[in-house]
This record gives structure tokens, C-alpha cells and sequence, in this order.
RNA sequence: GGAGAGAUGGCCGAGCGGUUGAAGGCGCCUGACUCGAAAUCAGGUUUGGGGGUGACCUCAACGGGGGUUCGAAUCCCUCUCUCUCCGCCA
């Protein structure tokens, strides 16, 4: 959620920048949402006010058993005009709060002004592309090799599932542990969060309200509808929801492993092939809280934290720097990952990293306490590192030989029981 | 799933219709004393919204929501969570 005091006090520069990315702001709805809001509330705390002041008249008389009816009988006439004044308010302010929490987060400076991906920008190139002739795809050598089973996976689930089995099952598994293992080591704490998690906490990263068709709902008799977890960003940055976090805390770093799941209504026809593109998957996720002046540094840390990860089982990728088109509704700035895929001759989407400023702070009011000053909400960051699904599939691919063997990467294998080969 | 108890400020803990944003204690901060520290003494110490150039004024918040009342931390309803006992269970 963006500053209510920034816009009113620099609307059109917010306008501009929001322009940066495709959205536009209404201003003259927003300046009337935020004066109703305002003329609403002036008029109701007048009254209320003024209730208080005659309360506290009657307590008076009262104790020295003085009559008071006739304060009483024009309290109720204050009381009835206040009653008549909720509803007005109530309205005002949801109107007015709903608007905001529909803004996307402001570009940073850095970012690069463009409408799509075309206008992101390369930054770094890492490894060497192998020289495969006819390199075969994921499923064909994940399905030869009898550890990839999508038929089954659509008898059970349906579309967009995958059945790993043997030592599939097994490299996920080790891929997993590799991570986590890296992270930690490089000074993430790791966290189990639960899987399903309340409308609050979607609310919080900004998934929730407006990006409910991308999420699997859950009910349950009477109690309110839980949300499977798209990626453990969200129940790992809301842990610190509604908290104050002593400074001497920042930046905390978190790592976790969870699956994640995403309904993705409009994504049909995109990524049909293979398990690039699922509706469950096995994510180990960074996340980081910072202070303001810490947070950008911050990402350059935790994006080459990702990146490592990638460097260590010798996948060739590159860093792309997204433009202010292409970024996430919450991000402020935003680094993709994307490594080689032979079968597809190009870069892929392994790792999103983000750096969210005060904006997921805001909504779940994460705040922490500065040296010596007031509460100020902090920066939160996270990124993918990385997602496991898709760096099985770049092992496969990358690391196939001619026979459809895969060549086992050197860092991988003390969690596979020192396996070389899998054929 | 059944029965009962509870949820108050950074923490502990009182209050159970009328200057209680909240006693008391702990913690923390400032000052005095001290060469310095401890101890002691004095003072201070929640957050958010609105208004004002400013000193400042004002509203809201005692788990969440709703109600009763001139007035609610205090009474009623409801939801959530925690604890104890019983049942079930990976």
C-alpha cells in the first residue's frame, strides 16, 4: 500500500510514476475519496467530542446526586446524529482504503522505464551454454529415464501435476536439502510455516483483494476460508505482522522450504508442455526485512545469494533487471533469474527477487523502532532461491548425455549417496 | 468433538458502568549523588487518525466484530485464539 500522505501531498508525481507502469490513476477520484473521507470524519469526531465533554458533565452531576436529565435527554439527540453519521463513515473509509490498497507499488529510480518484457534489461551473464546437438526436452528424458510420470500425475489430478518417481523423487528431494543447506550457511534462518493461511495474510503481500483467481481456497463448515500459500513469501513475511521489530534485529533473514500451489485461471495455453508451469510446486524461498537505508544493498545481497545456487550446480543464467511494465503489483524493483534451457534454446525464469520498499510493511504493518525514534514501517525483499521444479528440469536438460544419462552436478552428489550418473 | 477457565501497555498484573490511556511492579530513558559504577532518590516511558505555522487541540484503541447505555476495559451477543480435563488421532 502506498503513503496516503505522499499522494495527497504530490498526487501527480505518484500519477507519473504509476503511468511508468501501465496504471492509471484517477486523480480527481482519489482527491474526492480522500476529502470525503476526511469531511466525514472532521464532522463525526466534532460530534463525538462533544458527547464526551457532556458524558463527563452527567458523571459529575451524578456523583453529587444532582438531576441530570435534561443533559441526558440532549445527549440522546448527539448520540442519535452520530448513529446517522456511521454508516456515511464507515463507507467513507473503506472507500477511500479499498482505492489505495488498489494501487501497485511506485517504480524505484533504477528501474527502467518500459510497457513488457522487452524492455527489461540484461545485467550479467553467467556460465557457458552447453553445445548439445539435438538436446532432448525434460519430459522425454525425465520419462525415458522412468523418474518423470505425467500421465498418471492427470489421472489423479488433472492438468499442470507431475508424478516424480525413484530418483526424480530423489533429486528433488536433494535439491531441496542443497538449498537450504546454502542458505542457511549464508546466514538465512531457516522456518516451516503452515501451508494454508488466512485472508489477512494474503492481504498483507498483496495477493489479496486482488488477485484471488490465482489462489486455491479452501472452506470448511463455518470458519473462514483458508488460502493455499502461492509461495512461502507469504506466510513468511506476515510472521512479523502487526509487530515492532527492534532495529538491532535488521536486517533478518529468512529462508524457507514449502510447496506452493497457484491456480492461475488466465494461464492456459502458456507453458503447456512439461513442468515448467504447474499448479503445485517446490519453492525454497528467501525473505528479508531491512530499514530503509539497509534495503537496497539488501537486494544485491539476497539476489546473489540466489544466483550462487545456480553458480554452485553450474546452470549457465543471466540477471535481468525487469522494467517498470513488467514488475509485480507489489515490487518496487525486481531482478528475474532466468537460466538456459537447451530444449528451448533459451533463458527461463528461475528466480524472482524483489525489493518491496515500505509497501508489504504498510499492509501488514511491519514496523520496527529506529535508534531513537518513532515505530517507521520497514523494507521487506524476497526472492526464489530458487525454485526447485524448474532447476530439475535444468539439471536434466543441461546436464544430459548423448544415451539420455544425466551427468549428476559435483555439489549434488554427497545428497545422493555420491550418485554420478543417473540413467 | 464435549466440559470449564482465560485474553488488559515492552513484560507481569490490578480494575469489573462515570477525569482509567488505564493502579502497582519489572524493564527502559533522563537527572541528582559518585572519580566511575552499583545502590538510593526524583522525573519520564503505547500507538494510530484528524485539525493547527506553532505552543497545542481533538478522536480512536483494554483479542476481533456487533449490541445495551447519556456514558463501556467494565454489562450482553458472536467469532478467534490460549490453557485445563475428557474423547479421537498421524
Amino acid at each position: 500500500m502506498l503513503d496516503a500522505n505522499l499522494l495527497r501531498n504530490d498526487l501527480d508525481a505518484v500519477a507519473a510514476r504509476l503511468a511508468d507502469r501501465g496504471y492509471v490513476l484517477d486523480v480527481a477520484a482519489y482527491r474526492s475519496l480522500d476529502e470525503r473521507r476526511r469531511a466525514v470524519l472532521q464532522e463525526a469526531e466534532a460530534l463525538k467530542a462533544e458527547r464526551n465533554r457532556v458524558s463527563e458533565e452527567v458523571g459529575r452531576l451524578k456523583r453529587a446526586k444532582e438531576n441530570a436529565d435534561a443533559l441526558i435527554a440532549q445527549q440522546r439527540e448527539v448520540g442519535d446524529k452520530l448513529k446517522a453519521l456511521e454508516g456515511a463513515e464507515r463507507e467513507a473509509e473503506a472507500a477511500f482504503r479499498d482505492f489505495l490498497a488498489g494501487l501497485p507499488n511506485l517504480p524505484h529510480a533504477s528501474v527502467p522505464a518500459g510497457k513488457d518484457e522487452h524492455a527489461n534489461v540484461e545485467v550479467k551473464r553467467w556460465g557457458q551454454v552447453p553445445a548439445i546437438e539435438k538436446p532432448l526436452d525434460h519430459v522425454e528424458l525425465g520419462t525415458k529415464l522412468g523418474i518423470l510420470d505425467l500421465d498418471r500425475a492427470a489421472k489423479l489430478s488433472g492438468a499442470r501435476f507431475a508424478v516424480l518417481k525413484g530418483l526424480g523423487a530423489k533429486l528433488e528431494r536433494a535439491l531441496i536439502a542443497f538449498m537450504l543447506d546454502r542458505q542457511a550457511a549464508a546466514g538465512y534462518e531457516e522456518v516451516i510455516p503452515p501451508y494454508l493461511v488466512n485472508a489477512d495474510s494474503m492481504y498483507g503481500t498483496g495477493q489479496l483483494p486482488k488477485f484471488e483467481q490465482d489462489l486455491f481456497k479452501t472452506s470448511r463448515g463455518d470458519g473462514a476460508p483458508l488460502y493455499l500459500i502461492p509461495t512461502a513469501e507469504v506466510p513468511v513475511t506476515n510472521l512479523y505482522r502487526d509487530e515492532i521489530l527492534a532495529a538491532e534485529m535488521l536486517p533478518l533473514r529468512h529462508c524457507a522450504f514449502t510447496p506452493c500451489f497457484r491456480s492461475e485461471a488466465g494461464s492456459y495455453g502458456k507453458d503447456t508442455k512439461g513442468i515448467i508451469r504447474q499448479h503445485q510446486f517446490h519453492k525454497v524461498e528467501l525473505v528479508a526485512f531491512a530499514a530503509p537505508d539497509q534495503a537496497e544493498a539488501e537486494l544485491e545481497r539476497l539476489t546473489s545469494n540466489a544466483e550462487a545456487i545456480l553458480e554452485a550446480l553450474g546452470l549457465p543464467y543471466r540477471r535481468v533487471l525487469l522494467c517498470t511494465g513488467d514488475m509485480g503489483f507489489s515490487s518496487q524493483k525486481t531482478y528475474d533469474l532466468e537460466v538456459w534451457l537447451p530444449s528451448q534454446a533459451t533463458y527461463r525464469e528461475i528466480s524472482s527477487c524483489s525489493w518491496f520498499g515500505d509497501f508489504q510493511a504498510r499492509r501488514a504493518n511491519i514496523r520496527f523502532r529506529p535508534k531513537d525514534g518513532k515505530p517507521a514501517f520497514l523494507h521487506t525483499l524476497n526472492g526464489s532461491g530458487l525454485a526447485v521444479g524448474r532447476t530439475w528440469v535444468a539439471i536434466l536438460e543441461n546436464c544430459q548425455q548423448p544415451d539420455g544419462s544425466i551427468r549428476v552436478p559435483e555439489a549434488l552428489r554427497p545428497y545422493l549417496g555420491g550418485l554420478e550418473v543417473i540413467r
